[in-house]
DNA sequence: TCTGGGGTCCTAGGACCC
DNA sequence: TCTGGGGTCCTAGGACCC
């Protein structure tokens, strides 16, 4: 795929882009709340109305209008502080001012208080960071036609067509784009071209915040080498600790051991890859659209429940879950024939199951009876802090394989004796767990 | 005051089929 | 009696990413 799926043409060399919003939550914060800048700010905890400040500015101040205009107007000091905060949330983003602290994301937001109780906490507020995301991947589309989605804040973007692409290495091309979204949002990016997606995406943080960074062939030994293990997108921290422990470091490291030995200490598939990527060698294409393969919904709960003692809120919980996911399925208009629950206990420890229908459903009801199943499976024996519920195997409701699927697995007789349940009725006199 | 939510992909064993 | 492999699907768990 990729490189080698694509006929060399003669002068044409592959440039893959990595483009990442620098800081991007926290940056779209500020455009709203401008007052912030340079203060200690986190973004996460719980979910707060969008219109508390100016409910609390229409308290404050009566005699004046308190409207989505007046944001940047509101006093630093009537925003919330993370010493008020009570729950479980984690931390999503947080300022330059206030990782100084210690705080940084994935922290819960608790944690985060001590270390810094005069943070400013705001609620993330993913429709205004969706809507954000929206117009500059829309400026890039316009630019260059083959771009790959990796979340709100992140794409790829295959240079080697696009006019401008091949000259200086893509520069000319990622200046482009930077200009065109700052001007338009106020928001700036980083953006690195390689030959490939592992190098590009490295290339975007060389030089943040508002860079551009090009790397060549050659660069591979000065520019890659030095780098810790953990900047390869896919080594993660349990990975990077085995390769610790055998004393590799950096990606140079890496680079030294023989594809063989890697093999046989991180297996055939992992340690191949292992070995290419320390090479600065990666294959894969931009990929343009790709289908979901599954849709779920899931919700750590405020304290910990007891299966017996809470068993009418754990219920509500979960139709509630399933209901979700299944207006997510029916709004994206998909159907899936593997549903899932997942569980987690109080010592954080997780246990999934799941069962495979023999024919597709976005149906609540039919989501919530066979999850119910699934839960009867599961041995609880200690209090649970999070429910979810998955549908797998999506199709598009609309496909052939809907219609008609081609299942490998018998009828169970247990769940197709009868017809799935209709969608109107209501679901609360079965006999579940919960 | 530990540790959110929504995803993808891989592995490994067992079932089942040829 | 004995005994091959290959292939696909299902399930559970785990690593990793944004």
């Amino acid at each position: 795929m990729g490189s080698a799926t694509k006929p060399d043409r003669p002068g044409l060399i592959r440039r893959i882009a990595h483009l990442d919003m620098d800081a991007f939550y926290a940056s779209v914060e500020l455009l709203r709340y401008p007052q912030l800048k340079g203060l200690p700010v986190v973004i996460g905890g719980g979910r707060r109305r969008e219109d508390d400040l100016l409910d609390r500015m229409r308290l404050l101040q009566p005699e004046r209008e308190w409207t989505a205009d007046h944001l940047s107007e509101i006093p630093v000091d009537v925003f919330p502080r993370l010493s008020g905060y009570v729950g479980r949330g984690v931390i999503t983003t947080a300022t330059y001012a206030a990782r100084a602290f210690g705080v940084g994301s994935a922290m819960g937001v608790m944690k985060a208080a001590k270390l810094c109780p005069d943070a400013i906490l705001l609620p993330v507020d993913f429709a205004q960071y969706r809507h954000y995301s929206r117009t500059f991947k829309d400026i890039v589309l316009d630019i260059a036609p083959l771009v790959e989605d990796r979340g709100v804040d992140e794409i790829y973007i295959d240079f080697t067509d696009v006019p401008g692409g091949q000259r200086e290495g893509g520069r000319v091309l990622a200046r482009l784009m930077q200009k065109t979204i700052t001007d338009a949002t106020g928001l700036t990016c980083s953006i690195g071209v390689a030959p490939n997606k592992l190098l590009a995406k490295m290339a975007s943080e060389f030089n943040k915040p508002n860079g551009i960074s090009i790397i060549y062939p050659d660069d591979l030994e000065s520019k890659i080498w030095p780098l810790a293990c953990r900047k390869i997108n896919g080594i993660g921290p349990k990975a990077d600790e085995k390769l610790r422990a055998q004393g590799i470091h950096t990606i140079g490291d890496l680079a030294l051991k023989e594809r063989d030995w890697l093999m046989q200490h991180f297996g055939q598939s992992h340690g191949a890859w292992l070995h290419d990527a320390a090479h600065g060698l990666d294959d894969r294409p931009v990929v343009t659209d790709s289908e979901p393969v599954s849709m779920s919904r899931e919700t750590t709960f405020e304290k910990d429940l007891h299966v017996v003692h809470d068993r009418a809120a754990l219920g509500e919980i979960f139709t509630r879950l399933c209901q979700q996911v299944a207006a997510d399925l029916q709004r994206k208009g998909y159907v899936g024939k593997t549903i899932g629950i997942k569980l987690r206990f109080d010592d954080f420890q997780s246990v999934t199951r799941d069962h495979t229908l023999d024919h597709y459903t976005a149906n609540p009801l039919e989501i919530r009876q066979v999850g119910g199943l699934c839960l009867k499976r599961v041995d609880m024996k200690r209090r649970l802090r999070l429910l979810g519920v998955r549908v797998g195997a999506l199709v598009k409701v609309d496909s052939d394989e809907a219609l008609h699927p081609t299942s490998h697995k018998p009828p169970s007789s247990k769940l197709t004796a009868q017809e799935p349940p209709a969608q109107k009725e209501t679901c609360h006199e079965q006999a579940d767990l919960f």
